[in-house]
DNA sequence: GTCTATAAGCCGATAGAC
DNA sequence: GTCTATCGGCTTATAGAC
């Protein structure tokens, strides 16, 4: 209460729009049906909310925190081994076919005509991929994957078999295809290991 | 003209259908925007197709058919090795931040909510990871690749790595994220090669 | 803070003339 | 085959009372 504009309604409000933007995008979502979900009036949303940009934006800003905190908590103890926490990465259980919170917004119509809301998932996978080419670096120089491994190429293509893993889950209407693609990943990564004779 | 139920008209229609799902998707594309889009009236698109569903249809279908095309060109010949075709997917060139003409179409609400309009984006998905499987099979007879690699699995990592490329180079701005994430995939694929002194 | 009433504009389609 | 006119419903607000 001390220096917070308030929180009640508008936390509730949020919480229903991450939920609705999850299932649906933002393009998809409309007031009405927020205030449905959120069980709020009109007067209610547009006290708190300037317009449906603000309470997208707000949405989407949460969820790339929560993103941010659960991705930070698979990769697991900055302090473990390069190798352990990338695969860690792979292998975190995911809801497949429900599709990633920010990457099924890609292709959002209003968040790609919307600098507003593009930014925070730009940067959640920015941040992302920083993260695990730090773990690739952190490998290499443990002797755990081979020196010529590109940090930053690996680690996109770590994020990138997640998302596409989401994408072919979807349209499969099969959760299985994401685990089946994080795991050949795995066995690539295992099997690219340095071997013990060249050192 | 011959048993076909004429042409040009519906042609030019579905030609800017596809464009226009290419650019904005299903949900974003309305009748108002196709008819400026492909300079023809009214009369003629309801004349030619029954409602958004059918135009909608006909152009996911035909971009199916066009993509099916593309990819089986990219894997080369059948004859060929199958690390080669397998490594020529991955190496084909991409207009990344444009995104997949039908992988972008996986969380369209519209899509998702007709099963008529996913059908064929499945089907796409579906015969792509076949051909790749079947390509990882070729590898592993050959000894292009490890006896212990799984072959379902491979392929969806690997469909996965591209569309999880488009995703990412779209959220970032920026088309060498799809090659990053290609180049490392075919630098593990590479690395994982069964070694001479090990059979 | 929250309510109800009202509205301009677009979406997707239909009707009926030509 | 293609045209124009018209339509109900939804979207995204705004206005002003309480």
């Amino acid at each position: 209460m001390v220096g917070r504009v308030s929180g009640a309604a508008r936390d509730v409000i949020v919480g229903a729009a991450k939920a609705l933007l999850w299932e649906r995008g933002v393009a998809a979502t409309s007031p009405a049906a927020l205030l449905a979900a959120a069980d709020v009036g009109q007067g209610s949303l547009y006290h708190h909310f300037r317009g449906k940009q603000e309470w997208a934006r707000a949405a989407i800003e949460s969820l790339a925190a929560d993103l941010q905190a659960e991705t930070a908590a698979a990769l697991g103890d900055p302090a473990a081994p390069g190798l352990a926490r990338l695969l860690a990465y792979l292998e975190r259980p995911r809801a497949a076919r429900a599709g990633c919170r920010l990457g099924r917004l890609a292709f959002d119509p209003q968040v790609v005509a919307d600098p507003v809301l593009a930014a925070p998932i730009a940067a959640y996978f920015a941040s992302t991929r920083a993260a695990l080419a730090q773990a690739v670096r952190d490998a290499v120089a443990e002797g755990g994957l081979r020196a010529d491994t590109d940090p930053d190429d690996l680690a996109a293509a770590l994020v990138g078999v997640v998302q596409g893993g989401f994408v072919l889950a979807r349209t499969a209407d099969d959760d299985t295809v994401m685990t089946a693609a994080t795991r050949a990943m795995a066995a690539l990564v295992n099997a690219a290991r340095p071997t013990e004779e060249s050192p």
